[in-house]
DNA sequence: GGTCATTTTTAGACAAGTCTAAATATTTTT
DNA sequence: AAAAATATTTAGACTTGTCTAAAAATGACC
């Protein structure tokens, strides 16, 4: 139905607006979709002519229903696809990325149906991030930035919002994974780095720049 | 590495090949890509360009190891993936081609090894078909068609030749599939079409036509 | 409100893969 | 072995998506 560069122009528009913006400028998107501005100006108005999104000259560009609802499934296939590297195929989260970039193009509702259901109708993919449903609902995250805690807390890691291979490495060298139980022994007001126990045995010190970027929820909730 | 249209090449290519074809004509290539002759002179020129076959102006073309070693890697992720798509989703036999033909061509060699560990190193696909092997050994088949059988045969359905949708769907009318057991009745000269029963307790007549598309071994082999 | 820097668009070119129509080889027929 | 039929290749054009370089619009500053 729609091309790959097409699905991918509509994922990384949503991806911004779920950032929190609400008119995509050409060059930022040109950014995103690491290509040049004058790529991007022919591409949104291929889409815009086919009504999957808005577009105003010099002003930038805004999904219509119909491109959010190609981007969202795109996003969809992309997190599933995921969650089965990981859980069915024994993948590494920082390892899933690029083959899920592919395996998201694949045309066919009854594969990602059954996908689903092989894989339990999975929440949220194994970046914690949540898996848009078929109506297209993306659930709000529960979680929050492990920068937002206070000593004494008792959490759970449930994701991350660096998901470049290299942070993620780095996470799994100290043994941080989904499910870890990190409890807040202090907060360094100088640095805003963390110190903290790691599975109530080791005890570490994170940067602010790692905090940042790790989604905890209490220890208390249920993912 | 090499695109999607170059690795449809040269899996049809192999396919031909496979068949008995030493040399290929630019018009039986056409034809089995459903495509231009002149379409198909490019592409041959580009490919053996890249040592991917050897070509002969108005002689046609043959693969080198090279080119046999990238089509027979595509035959074998075809092939993995509709094992999957029968054996993990639940996927009949006469809907998997369609979805496989774009599975085909992820790009993820560790994909492949662990889709093939999850799936226990299966050495036929859902149609029988042998799964070419890492090494890129692709077994001979054991089986033969149903019109090679002699009256008093027992038998079990292996595999089909004619992977139509309207053929399988046809055998799932009568409950024809993987492992049923055939006990061959007689056969009929004049039509050449055989009295058999299904399962040792619906007999049935089948024609010449489909007799000859159906892929059997003798019930004390194993698959 | 005019000048300057930045952003965006346009114009023209390129690569991949396809097509039609015309030209050229090859094979078959006589 | 020449004529006719068939197979194959070439030439030129089209589509998709990209690029560079130049032109035009926008926004900021004084």
């Amino acid at each position: 139905m729609y091309s790959f560069t097409e699905e991918n122009y509509l994922k990384t528009i949503l991806k911004l607006h779920l950032g929190g913006t609400q008119v995509i400028s050409t060059n930022v998107l040109a950014e995103s979709m690491q290509t040049k501005a004058s790529s991007v100006t022919d591409m949104i108005k291929k889409l815009a002519g086919k009504k999957l999104l808005k577009y105003e000259p010099y002003r930038g560009c805004i999904l219509t229903n119909l491109g959010k609802s190609v981007a969202v499934s795109t996003l969809r296939k992309h997190r599933l696809w995921e969650t089965f590297l990981v859980n069915t195929l024994s993948f590494s989260w920082d390892e899933v990325h690029e083959i899920a970039e592919q395996l998201e193009h694949i045309q066919s509702d009854k594969l990602i149906r059954q996908l689903d259901a092989f894989l339990g109708f999975p929440k949220h993919d194994p970046h914690g991030d949540p898996i848009p449903q078929l109506d297209g609902k993306i659930a709000a995250s529960p979680f929050f930035t492990l920068d937002q805690t206070k000593p004494q807390n008792q959490l759970v890691v449930c994701g991350v919002l660096n998901h470049t291979p290299d942070f993620l490495k780095y996470l799994s060298k100290y043994g941080i994974e989904i499910g870890s139980k990190l409890s807040i022994l202090q907060i360094n007001a100088f640095d805003r780095s963390i110190d903290l126990l790691l599975n109530e045995k080791q005890q570490l010190n994170l940067s602010n720049e790692v905090v940042k970027n790790i989604l905890v929820q209490f220890t208390h909730q249920v993912a």
